[in-house]
DNA sequence: GCCGTTTTCGGCCCGACTGTTTTCAGTCG
């Protein structure tokens, strides 16, 4: 039976693969000059990620036709979809990388490459990968090249420098889906006692090298075979009786190690890590005339711990502790002492005050997200759409604002006393350090979310002013991604923290984790806010309703910042929460 | 290439910023 069931899914193809394949074709149009065409593939890119379902899957039960009523999808792309689901690829695709074989995906990641300019230095110069863009930038040979000049090649080499610092690392939000369907299915396998996921993914570190699974089984053979036939394999590095690795078409690979049960504790407390973190308790284990291992801890040659991570832990005299603190700065100190921290959880979380309706560049009616909110037993969500000098988000003037304020004011009767819809925007903090809507206007939203989203590249004194202006008006209650860094893609701008946790404790300004890939606070700095008592909110900045189920990010990097329930302000209740604006 | 209370053609979020070709192409959000 098993046999029956791999044969099915063995070359399951999935939505990411070809929604790849159809962003690339979009910068290869591009590159062409074609209007609009490219703007059709992303859509229908972006279409196919936020797909629940698989497009193997439809096909098979619907056909082409089928195909054809996803969103963004037409007669073309169904076509383009039948022929890699039938033949594993896509003819204009193949034709396009001939004319173009250059790693487009990895040479746009650094910032100020675009497909044209990737495709003079291929023509140019030769340049195919990175490491091609690395030779160039080294002998100088961009900068004279007609349409560059000194500062673009400065530029490239900071940006690939930047790619350094995080290589081989991919994003949580990019491994967590389907490492958790690959942890649920093995959940379900007949022959596995127990499993987890272990290494940075439990502590759910930011970016992540690989994906490490954790089982007891009676049958490891078994196991392993269902292991490496999984979909979306690209490459099985090894299949042994305690270990398999395998590498995904999605870049990253995955391990899985099957332990015997009497080590499973301390196998997952060795496995989860960090390295400083056993270092350190292996230590304590020494100290107390122990010895730590993934097998157990052992008075001699006597097991005494092992099964549990309890027991583990209480065998070297420790609490329990959640895995997302440990990386060996300060836990140890504070589970010797019970000090150790109550961390926030997702089910605490009562609402998600960054999210934007398509009154500007969102997806769904406030009415829609509102329902979303209610279905995920939020007791409010926060309506905060972009502010006009935003032209690309289609950004709201003060009249705007002020008629979807009467919208909220409706929805909020027909609501009644069991929900509610905030009403506040994310205004933009301009150059000069004010914000672009009206006083008058902005007095009578519900609150203020304010952040940066031009002339990132300010040096840090002029920065900081920017931002303390912006912190210190009295309309201002939240700052939004208030370092402007991306994960593994942009670094924050210019800024002295410890000037802006100053400043937020004088003013009472809240700052916000940001659960998308920009992922603003990072862990240290919500310590430190922590320590300061300075307050901040987990917004999930949803432009569609399906990204408010992106909270579970923001949370766990509050927890990596050891924040509790009270220092989290969207764990309050309305009234509560409306306490803290100012 | 998709889509339709603009429905089989004609629209499609587009302005700011950067650096360079000194008038605008490419990139970003």
């Amino acid at each position: 039976m098993l046999c029956i069931f791999f044969a099915k899914t063995s070359n399951e193809v999935t939505n990411q693969e070809i929604a790849n394949i159809f962003k690339e074709i979009a910068k290869f149009l591009e590159i062409d000059g074609v209007d609009f065409k490219p703007y059709a593939y992303e859509k229908a890119a972006f279409s196919l990620e936020s797909l629940k379902e698989n497009v193997g899957e439809i096909y098979r039960n619907g056909g082409n036709k089928a195909l054809r009523e996803i969103s963004g999808i037409g007669k073309n792309l169904a076509d383009h979809i039948e022929e890699y689901l039938k033949t594993g690829k896509i003819k204009i695709y193949e034709q396009y990388k001939k004319r173009l074989p250059v790693k487009m995906d990895e040479l746009m990641r650094v910032e100020g490459l675009g497909p044209k300019k990737i495709k003079v230095l291929y023509q140019k110069l030769g340049v195919k990968n990175l490491r091609d863009l690395e030779k160039s930038v080294k002998k100088h040979r961009i900068a004279p090249l007609f349409g560059f000049g000194e500062k673009t090649e400065k530029n490239i080499l900071q940006g690939l420098e930047f790619l350094k610092q995080n290589k081989g690392r991919s994003l949580l939000q990019d491994i967590m889906p389907l490492s958790f369907e690959v942890l649920k299915k093995l959940e379900n396998l007949r022959e596995v006692q127990k499993v987890s996921l272990a290494g940075s993914l439990r502590r759910k570190k930011e970016t992540i090298g690989d994906v490490d699974f954790l089982v007891v089984s009676e049958n490891s053979e078994k196991v392993m075979d269902f292991f490496v036939n999984l979909p979306g394999i690209e490459k099985v590095w090894g299949k042994g009786k305690t270990k398999s690795s395998v590498h995904m078409r999605d870049g990253f690979d995955m391990d899985l190690r099957v332990v015997p049960e009497k080590s499973y504790g301390s196998a997952l407390q060795y496995f989860t890590g960090a390295q400083d973190h056993n270092i350190a308790t292996r230590k304590i284990a020494i100290d107390k005339g122990l010895k730590l291992s993934e097998y157990g801890v052992f008075k001699g040659s006597k097991q005494i711990a092992g099964k549990t991570e309890e027991d583990v832990y209480k065998a070297i005299g420790l609490k329990w502790m959640d895995p997302e603190i440990r990386e060996n700065t300060g836990e140890i100190e504070a589970a010797l002492n019970d000090k150790l921290p109550k961390l926030v959880k997702l089910k605490d979380i009562k609402g998600d005050l960054h999210c934007h309706s398509n009154w500007n560049g969102g997806e769904n009616s406030i009415e829609v997200m509102a329902k979303a909110a209610m279905a995920l037993g939020y007791e409010y969500i926060g309506i905060s759409d972009h502010t006009k000098f935003l032209r690309i988000e289609n950004g709201l003037n003060e009249k705007q604002l002020l008629q979807q304020k009467e919208e909220v004011e409706k929805l909020n009767t027909k609501f009644g006393k069991n929900f509610r819809i905030l009403h506040g925007c994310e205004a933009n903090i301009l150059n000069d350090g004010s914000i672009d809507i009206k006083e008058d206007v902005l007095v009578k939203l519900d609150y203020v979310i304010a952040g940066i989203h031009s002339s990132l590249k300010m040096p840090k004194s002029e920065m900081m002013a920017r931002i303390e202006k912006a912190m210190k008006n009295p309309n201002v209650d939240i700052l939004a991604h208030p370092t402007g860094r991306i994960v593994n893609q942009r670094d924050e701008y210019q800024l002295d923290f410890d000037k802006i946790l100053k400043i937020a404790k004088e003013t009472g300004t809240i700052l916000e984790i940001n659960s998308s890939s920009r992922l603003d606070l990072r862990d240290l700095y919500i310590r430190r806010a922590k320590a300061e008592g300075v307050k901040m909110i987990i917004n999930t900045d949803s432009h569609q309703k399906e990204q408010l189920s992106l909270m579970d990010y923001g949370v766990w990097q509050a927890r990596r910042g050891w924040a509790e329930k009270q220092d989290i302000i969207n764990t309050l209740p309305v009234e509560e929460l409306l306490k803290y604006f100012k």
